[in-house]
RNA sequence: GCGCCUGUAGCUCAACGGAUAGAGCGCAUCCCUGCGAAGGAUGAGACCGAGGUUCAAUUCCCCGCAGGCGCACCA
């Protein structure tokens, strides 16, 4: 139950004030996710993933040509081996011939030599121009990575990197009394996902929904109720209800300018904590959480700590007493109270308002304090549209100021949703909802599962066009990198061919469906695995890469680079599906190939999860 | 006005400073009596412009141009 529901239960008792429950059931929230953590502390588990770096056969691989460069020529760059080219790595020898006065070319084939030598694993090295194409050999490749595939299963991919250092991720943080729309779909996705791919590579991931459940906005929303709500409205679907008064709110105030202070005067009051708002207050948080928790579950979203902006109500005199002391912000003439840059490196920065009550501002402020208080995180990660930059710059140099680490923040910025007619204004009533995107993909994926297999029962069928569509939904968002805007159409958020969820799914499916055909999968040895074929090669270096792609993802903070991976990889796999049989071949064929298809359903499946996006064996 | 982000094929997107800039959609032509055609194969098709740094620039720097977003009592 979210903690707006027990606030609003615990609320039946008329002593009982809002905000010192919230400020109660909080911190027992806060201390039951403390103890959850150094529970998992405990568990050796983790002790059997692979350490980082040198863990996985490609990486060591990788790792060891660079170790040789290094010391051999001070120079460790490898390049991007180009697609025509069915090279493993690439060096390229321009500046070591540089600094030797030779040739490229003859560095090239001076290092060829050398490096066959030193490494073993190194089939063949070939010079062109140059580069050096390193050619590991295949065979070993793949009994290697087939053999940490079949160890490590649902871990592949996944290490002790970050050596379970803590880190704080906000996302998701939908504003209450409102109904989720397209714009919060990118926070909460590329929020989860970053939250899973930071797990995978060790560290221990607080993900807080830090909900917007106070301000100004909420006196506006509180004076609209006092004026215009209908109560059997408010009673059937409260949600829709209140965001009819929000809209009307800002009608009314075109034409009424009073009202944008009537607002202001009721969010002073509530923060001042008058009991009657306060229960309001406490009410319409609640059946809004409600509404989040149905998304989330949809979504398969799991929030570890929903703590909204109100809850860090109590910590913010201290903050701007501390600010004041410390001349990081002055108070003006007016009563309010801002920050003021040295240099004017940013515009200022308004912490509280001349009425007294506060601002999200100095809310962030605490917010992050309470964080770093609580968690001791290596970072704290926000992920917020990019219009809030300059905020977050703000906040994290005041935070500088007041003596914590700036460095540990990081806003890992997106770009905005817009429609075709223009920008998406809930107010304006030029907005998606969430839930209506939601059920419009399951809808689509369910017509088309009952087009391609009718034989499946309507249960089947329902859970496919719920994976499907939300897949499609997602995967659709974190194909894309973070920064570019995003006009939302219907047919693009829900493309379901192409480079999309459901074609990883589609594959996952149909290896899916060769392992099943199969029977009994021969007990995996290792020395029965030989990569022979080009396709099959092709598809075990894919395979190799996938720990790469999740260190990459993670140190860049960029989900996109696991779905790219994974869109590469099932490429390969398509191919491999077309030209090489698996269930008529014989003999170390077939078993080669039965392991790579159950490897390449694994790493599928493990790639999709770190998206957040389900996999099904029949589709 | 100042600041941040973005400019790659008709469209939507990729590419640790490295080779012939990759995909998907759309278009054209093929492939199901061989594990699921939500698939595969072939083809046409692109780095906003001008400088600079570099052996090497789509990538870094500078100046433009275009679009988006910010710049105090909203969040």
């Amino acid at each position: 139950m979210n903690i707006y529901r027990k606030i609003a239960d615990a609320m039946q008792d008329p002593s009982v004030s809002a905000f010192v429950e919230e400020e109660k059931i909080g911190l027992a929230e806060v201390k039951h996710i403390k103890e959850a953590i150094s529970q998992k502390e405990k568990q050796e588990e983790f002790l059997d993933l692979p350490e980082g770096e040198d863990a996985y056969p490609f990486l060591t691989y990788k790792h060891s040509i660079r170790d040789f460069l290094r010391g051999e020529y001070g120079f460790d760059e490898l390049a991007e081996v180009p697609k025509g080219v069915d090279a493993d790595f690439a060096i390229p020898c321009f500046s070591i011939a540089m600094i030797k006065g030779i040739k490229p070319q003859e560095a090239a084939i001076e290092i060829a030599e050398a490096i066959k030598k030193e490494c073993a694993f190194i089939e063949r090295a070939e010079v062109t121009g140059g580069y050096v194409n390193i050619y590991v050999d295949a065979k070993a490749l793949g009994q290697e990575t087939i053999v940490s595939v079949e160890t490590l299963k649902e871990h592949y991919g996944a290490s002790r990197a970050g050596k379970r250092a803590k880190v704080v991720i906000e996302y998701s943080s939908p504003n209450a009394a409102k109904p989720m729309s397209v714009g919060h779909l990118r926070s909460t996705i590329i929020g989860e996902s970053l939250k899973k791919i930071y797990e995978a590579q060790g560290f221990t991931v607080i993900g807080i929904d830090h909900v917007g459940d106070f301000g100004t906005q909420f006196g506006k929303l509180l004076y609209a109720i006092s004026q215009w709500k209908d109560d059997d409205a408010f009673a059937k679907e409260p949600v829709k209800e209140m965001l009819r008064l929000y809209v009307k709110f800002h009608e009314e105030a075109k034409s009424d300018p009073t009202l944008e202070d009537k607002g202001r005067e009721m969010f002073q009051k509530l923060e001042a904590g008058d009991a009657k708002l306060a229960r309001q207050w406490a009410d319409l948080c609640a059946v809004s959480a409600d509404d989040f928790e149905k998304i989330y579950a949809m979504l398969g979203v799991k929030i570890d700590l929903l703590l909204g902006e109100s809850f860090y109500q109590s910590r913010i005199p201290d903050v701007i007493a501390r600010c004041l002391e410390k001349n990081i912000a002055v108070k003006n003439e007016d009563g309010s109270v801002a920050v003021n840059f040295a240099d004017e490196e940013f515009p200022s920065f308004l912490l509280a308002k001349k009425d007294g009550s506060s601002l999200y501002a100095a809310r962030d402020i605490a917010a992050a304090e309470f964080r770093l208080e609580q968690f001791d995180p290596v970072k704290i990660i926000y992920v917020v549209g990019g219009e809030q930059t300059l905020h977050f710059r703000q906040v994290f140099k005041t935070l500088g100021l007041l003596g914590h680490d700036a460095g540990k923040f990081t806003h890992d910025s997106f770009g905005l949703v817009s429609l075709p007619e223009g920008k998406m204004s809930t107010r304006e009533g030029r907005v998606i909802f969430l839930e209506d995107l939601i059920n419009e993909s399951i809808e689509r994926a369910r017509k088309i599962v009952a087009e391609k297999n009718p034989e499946l029962t309507d249960a089947e069928k329902k859970e496919i066009a719920e994976a499907v569509g939300i897949g499609a939904i997602i995967y659709n968002d974190l194909s894309q990198s973070r920064e570019k805007n995003i006009q939302f159409t219907w047919d693009r958020a829900l493309s379901m061919e192409g480079n999309s969820a459901p074609y990883l799914q589609y594959a996952y499916a149909r290896a899916m469906s060769i392992v099943k055909k199969a029977g009994d999968v021969p007990v995996f040895v290792k020395e029965h695995i030989v990569i022979e074929a080009e396709q099959e090669q092709k598809l075990v270096r894919m395979i190799a890469r996938l720990p790469e792609a999740v260190q990459h993802a993670q140190v860049a903070g960029a989900p996109h680079i696991v779905a790219t991976y994974l869109n590469a990889l099932v490429q390969e796999f398509s191919r491999f599906y077309n030209e090489c049989p698996v269930l008529t071949a014989e003999g170390a064929t077939r078993e080669t190939r039965l392991h790579l298809v159950r490897a390449t359903a694994q790493v599928i499946k493990n790639g999709l999860f770190l998206l957040g996006i389900r996999t099904l064996d029949r589709m």
